[in-house]
DNA sequence: CAACTTAGGGTACGGAGCGTACCCTATTTT
DNA sequence: AAAATAGGGTACGCTCCGTACCCTAAGTTG
């Protein structure tokens, strides 16, 4: 709750500078009191200005929440590559579950049943968080499986570069919260992954 | 809002004739309105009661919520039996499918994310909304399949029995609510589930 | 049958919090 | 210098949850 921002000059902050300043208070709320505790009214007195500034450039608390959310992301996911298709994948699943299990998770999380209704703002949200990304990074891992011949060329497929992150997500959705256990990334990698990497081979 | 109960008989409700009647207004509007239609304050006029009488019952809207969900769900899954793996798969996810795209699914995927961060609340929703149900008739398709010859043993496991669910629900969660296509549930059985499970062969 | 206990009913209220309306003032543009 | 734009301050309306009182009908007990 601290101002974040010095209000002694008279000066009066517009546009970018202002924008700025909001975005900062409101990622600030995001980190400290997650996203039911950032309000409009304490984002506007933590960022030393009023709502109004906020409205006209957000539509609704969810869309400056998404705006926000970018602020307090350290993205940069690298692929890993360990020379093996079972172990790159549950390095990556692991690294998708600790950042799902992060107070940043819980971040996204809220967002993500906040905007459950809206499709435009879901796409927004999903387009900033990188969750295409995440697609992107198993796929990478797929191709590199079947350069080493270790998986048919048919397991490089959206489908099911989604499937492990889909399950985890599915495990956050009916479980509870708190986290989810190493062995049942494991058993998401062997049971499923890995079994249905394989059985793409002799497909159509 | 049509009042559900006569109250001219100046007899006072008690007990369980009290409760039946909160749950059955309750039930009325998340039919007519949805769960962000069910307040409670409308649940109490509809049955013709007040508050409190609610709040004795159940502690908060979301339990209420499902408690009241029970009686609006035309439960009765009955797992198809076609022959074949693929058709019945198709034919189970269909039925999933429609049951999330109904108006129905929309109250349930509103509780959903009304409880999301209440694990009790969640698995009593889980529990009541017959979600086990659903893994059970994925197990005995898969055990049919096996008793054909179709699948593997090794298929039969309940990780191999959510996936189609779980990411068919991973569709509505990612993109916006409409309705799942059709050609997306096919992908999903002949993408996913069905490599899955041929996959598992010579398995551990 | 009378006294007592329990549970409903009526109603009002406190408290959040979102989104809006006004009106004044500092900056910027013309 | 005048006009247009965008911030700031502040107060509201509104919805809705959950709670507090206080009174009364229905059951319960002696």
């Amino acid at each position: 709750m601290s101002p974040d921002q010095q209000r002694d000059t008279p000066t009066r902050r517009r546009g970018a500078a202002l924008e700025d300043a909001i975005l900062r208070a409101a990622a600030g709320e995001l980190r400290e009191s997650g996203y039911a505790g950032m309000t409009m009214d304490r984002v506007a007195q933590r960022a030393g200005t009023n709502k109004n500034a906020i409205y006209r450039r957000w539509p609704t608390r969810a869309a400056l929440g998404i705006a926000a959310y970018r602020r307090i992301v350290d993205t940069e996911l690298q692929v890993p590559d360990t020379g093996a298709l079972r172990t790159d994948a549950l390095a990556l699943l692991r690294a998708a579950n600790a950042t799902w299990s992060s107070p940043q998770g819980a971040v996204l999380r809220a967002l993500l049943t906040a905007v459950g209704d809206d499709p435009d703002l879901l796409t927004l949200l999903r387009t900033q968080t990188g969750g295409n990304a995440m697609d992107a990074a198993w796929l990478t891992l797929l191709e590199r499986a079947v350069a080493r011949s270790e998986a048919p060329p048919e397991a490089v497929h959206p489908r099911v570069a989604s499937v492990p992150v889909t399950v985890l997500r599915g495990e956050y959705a009916l479980r509870g919260l708190p986290e989810v256990p190493d062995d049942v990334l494991v058993e998401i990698v062997e049971e499923i992954f890995l079994p249905l990497v394989r059985g793409r081979a002799a497909s159509s």
